[in-house]
DNA sequence: ACCTGAACACCGTTCAAGT
DNA sequence: ACCTGAACACCGTTCAAGT
C-alpha cells in the first residue's frame, strides 16, 4: 500500500531534466538557436512553462545543459580501449568535436560563448583535458603546456565553427549537390571581386570550391602540430 | 531661393546610416549584443522605429553593417608605409584584430556569425585576404595558399574569442585588478577539480593564471609560422 | 514536490499617415 | 524622400494557485 502510494506520488513528476535538454537539443537542430523558445518547448512536451523553469531555469540555463549534452556525448566517444599515437588521438577528438557542430550547427555559436562565459564548466576543461593529456604525451616541456594546448584548442574550434555552414548547405540536398552548389556560389562570388583589392582571395578562389572539408581541417592540424614537434 | 528651398528640404534628413551605425556600436559595447534593441536606438536618436528600418534595415543587418564597421577599421589601421617582413605583417594583422575584438566583445560571436553566413562578405573577404597575401609572401607554395590561410585564420579568430573574456574583465578594474582576480578564480577552480578525472588542467591551473594574453596569443602564431615554415 | 497557465514587461517589425 | 509612432505578433520570466 505504501508502495501504491509512493508510486502515485512518483508517477506525477511526468517531466524531467533529461527529458527536457533532449527536447531542446531537436528543436535546436530542427531550427537553430532562434528556435528554441520556451513556448515550442513546452508545446512539444505538452506542458506549462513554470515546467522547464522549475527543472533546467532559465533560457540560458538550458542552452549550457544542451551544449554540456552534446559535447560530453561527443568526447565519450572517444574511448579507444587501445592507446593509440598522441597524434592519432588528437585528430580523433578534433573530428569528434567537428562531427558535433556538423551535427547541431548551433553549437559553433554556442562553444564560443561557453569558452567565453564559463571557463571552468564541464565543456571548457573537458576539451583542455583531452587535447592536453595528448600535448603532454607527445613529449612537450611543461612549460609550454597550457601555450600549446590553447593553440590546437582554439584552432579546432575556429576552423570547426566556419566549416559548418558548409555542411549544412550538403544536408538535405541529394548527391551533395546543395554543398556544390553553394561552394561554387562562394568561389563565383570572390572571383568576382575588384581585381585590385583582392587579389588573393581571387586566387584562391578555385581552391575553395574544390576543397574537401575534413581533409583541410586535419592538414591544419598537422601544420601546428610540425610546429609543436619543434617545441620538443 | 533654390538654394534655400533645396537646403529646407535637405535639412529634414537628420539621421544617417553612418549615425545609426555609430551609435548602434556604442550600445554594443556598453551593454552587449542585448543592449542592442532597437527601441534602445531609437532613444538615444531621439527618433521613431521606422527610421531605423529606412536608414539600415532589420537589426540583424544593422548587426552586420556594425561588424563590418569595426573591422574595416581595424584592417585599415594596418596600412604600414614600409614593407615590413610578412612575419611580423601578420602578427600585426592579428593583434589588430585582437585588439578590436578586445575593445568591441560582442564581436567574438558576431564573427563566428558572419564567416559562417557571409563567406563572400567584406568582413571574411577582408580578413582572408591580408593575411593571405603575406602567407604568399613567406614562399608557401599555391597548392597550399589556402589551407595554410585558413589555418592562420582559424586560429586567430579563435584565440581571440576566448582572450575576451579576460581582456573585459581588466577593464572598469583600477591597476588591472579585476583580471587578476579573475584569472585567480578560475585558476582556483581549475585547481579543485577532481585528481583523477582533470589531471592536465589541474597541472596547468598555476600557467593558466600567469599567463599574458598577448604573449600566448603570439607564441601560438608563432607555431603555426613554423609549421607553414616547413611547407616551403 | 511537481506542475499549470494567466499576467507582465519586454521584444522586432510593419505600415498608414504625416511633412 | 524621410520620418513618426501606434499596432501586431511575438518573446522570457514570474508566481499565485492547484494537485
Amino acid at each position: 500500500m505504501t508502495t501504491r502510494a509512493r508510486q502515485s506520488v512518483r508517477r506525477r513528476q511526468v517531466l524531467s531534466r533529461e527529458q527536457i535538454i533532449a527536447s531542446a537539443i531537436e528543436l535546436l537542430d530542427d531550427g537553430g538557436e532562434g528556435a528554441l523558445t520556451v513556448r515550442a518547448l513546452t508545446e512539444r512536451l505538452a506542458t506549462g512553462t513554470g515546467a522547464i523553469y522549475y527543472h533546467v531555469g532559465t533560457r540560458d540555463e538550458l542552452l549550457d545543459a544542451a551544449t554540456e549534452t552534446v559535447i560530453a556525448a561527443a568526447l565519450a566517444a572517444r574511448t579507444d580501449p587501445a592507446s593509440p599515437a598522441p597524434e592519432d588521438e588528437i585528430r580523433a577528438t578534433a573530428l569528434s568535436l567537428f562531427g558535433a557542430i556538423a551535427e547541431h550547427a548551433w553549437l559553433a555559436t554556442q562553444l564560443t560563448t561557453q569558452f567565453a562565459r564559463r571557463p571552468s564548466g564541464p565543456v571548457t576543461v573537458g576539451i583542455f583535458e583531452r587535447i592536453g593529456r595528448q600535448v603532454r604525451a607527445l613529449g612537450v616541456p611543461q612549460a609550454a603546456w597550457f601555450s600549446a594546448t590553447s593553440t590546437l584548442v582554439h584552432y579546432i574550434l575556429g576552423a570547426v565553427s566556419q566549416h559548418v555552414r558548409f555542411e549544412r548547405d550538403a544536408h538535405g540536398a541529394p548527391g551533395d549537390v546543395g554543398r556544390e552548389k553553394f561552394l561554387g556560389d562562394v568561389a563565383a562570388a570572390w572571383q568576382d571581386l575588384d581585381a585590385d583589392a583582392y587579389p588573393f582571395v581571387r586566387a584562391i578562389a578555385g581552391q575553395m570550391r574544390e576543397h574537401d572539408d575534413r581533409e583541410q581541417f586535419l592538414s591544419g592540424i598537422a601544420l601546428i602540430l610540425d610546429g609543436i614537434a619543434r617545441l620538443r
